[in-house]
DNA sequence: GACAAATGTCACGGGAATGTCACATAAGTT
DNA sequence: AACTTATGTGACATTCCCGTGACATTTGTC
């Protein structure tokens, strides 16, 4: 399994050195905000599994964020850890009505943290696995870890799975290569851009195994990277 | 659908009465033990849904109870929350290692705790078991510990049962070694990982002994684990 | 205690998956 | 058309992952 990301949301320097090194020795992949549009931007682009989110923040508080992320269909189910001073009760209050999945006052250990962050993601990643991503005839199963095409199984390597499990949930956009090789083969991860292309090509091998047509969903965009477009599928 | 019976195991009557007025109103049908041992009485003996755990008791702390009932097979599976004070952060930690499902500390909002019961309820609620499990021409026997195939008893370890048991009781879902380590060994057991491999190879030894085509039932997902997938199965 | 059954670990070998390259082909640019 | 740049594709070495048999240890039984 690949390194949760997590990311983190507060102004302070100091707090998000402290919580870096948590997270990293306790193997999560940590990406840092200093604001909640700093935050924002990063939530749409790299998805990270869970946010940790400071309730005092310049330029917008911690609950205007929260209550953008809730409202909006994509970024509704991810799961969100308030940090506040124990001071402001209130708070914790107003965060969990607004739909924080759980909270924590400062100062806090950061053994609990990671406690809470391992208990909120086992909880959360349960709800979200026992699905499937269809389009067309073409359905990933994500619990057995299968992909079927027209009710037949089609072969692909692990990362060609990933990869297409990657495209499933973000339809009709483009990625570049190194976004894809972040997001799919996980960051602190080095290898060359072009592979990217060889596995692109072996996906598409084995969606053409299946049916010829289906492999036109995933498309070059030339200059840029790949894209991956159901709307261009003409068969039914 | 009847009231969920509800299993309050807690030491201060004052808590007990409280949960259980909270509990009676939300529909739920309450019982009641003071210390592990009565505990243990009436999850064997009146089958709850789903158990609430103080962690501080008499006789025996509340971990004790949640190890043992994890590392049964009949009771593996029985939802446990548990109610911690708020000071004892490491508990929650050991606790949620151990294989507690959720934890609340006190003082709790009635309301959260009846949320999370909730939720917790509509997870595991689809796993509960009959005494047997069929696929195809394979029969588990739970309570004889019995395994047919084509009416005729094949012949396994302990361990090879409860790793069939496991798998037939959550098909077509890919388990990493791990998962399976957790879930069917116990949580918090040192076993090498690709011991699992050995256990599955003398299970499907065994499956193949009965009749090949049932050893395919077990099949490997490379990079991940292995899947037991009934789907496959051509024989009838 | 003797014996058998069950369990966990290791080491070896083979095959699949991966990443990289070299070259072919296609798409823009002048 | 010639050139430049970007992408497609086959081949290959390497790494990684899994199946398997053997073995030591533990557990249970008589």
């Amino acid at each position: 399994m690949t390194a949760k990301k997590v990311l983190v949301v507060d102004d302070e320097s100091s707090i998000r050195e402290m919580l870096r090194l948590a997270l990293e020795i306790s193997d999560f992949e940590c990406v840092e905000a200093r604001d909640i549009h700093e935050a924002y931007r990063i939530i749409t682009d790299d998805t990270p599994d869970i946010v940790l989110l400071d309730w005092m923040l310049p330029g917008g508080s911690g609950i205007e964020l929260l209550r953008r992320l809730k409202k909006e269909d994509a970024t509704q189910g991810l799961p969100v850890i308030m940090l506040t001073a124990k001071t402001h009760e209130d708070n914790v209050i107003q965060g969990l009505e607004v739909g924080a999945d759980d909270y924590i006052t400062k100062p806090f250990a950061p053994k609990e943290l990671m406690a809470r962050m391992k208990a909120l993601l086992r909880r959360t990643s349960k709800d979200q696995a026992g699905t499937e991503i269809k389009v067309g005839e073409l359905v990933l199963e994500i619990d057995s870890r299968r992909v079927l095409l027209e009710n037949r199984p089609l072969d692909m390597g692990p990362t060609e799975f990933k990869l297409l499990h990657f495209f499933m949930a973000n339809p009709e956009r483009a990625f570049s290569r190194a976004q894809l090789l972040d997001r799919v083969w996980g960051a602190n991860v080095y290898v060359e851009e072009r592979t990217v292309d060889v596995h692109i090509r072996r996906l598409r091998k084995a969606l053409q195994a299946g049916n010829a047509a289906y492999a036109d969903l995933i498309q070059t965009v030339r200059g840029t990277g790949y894209r991956f477009s159901p709307r261009d599928l003409a068969v039914l």
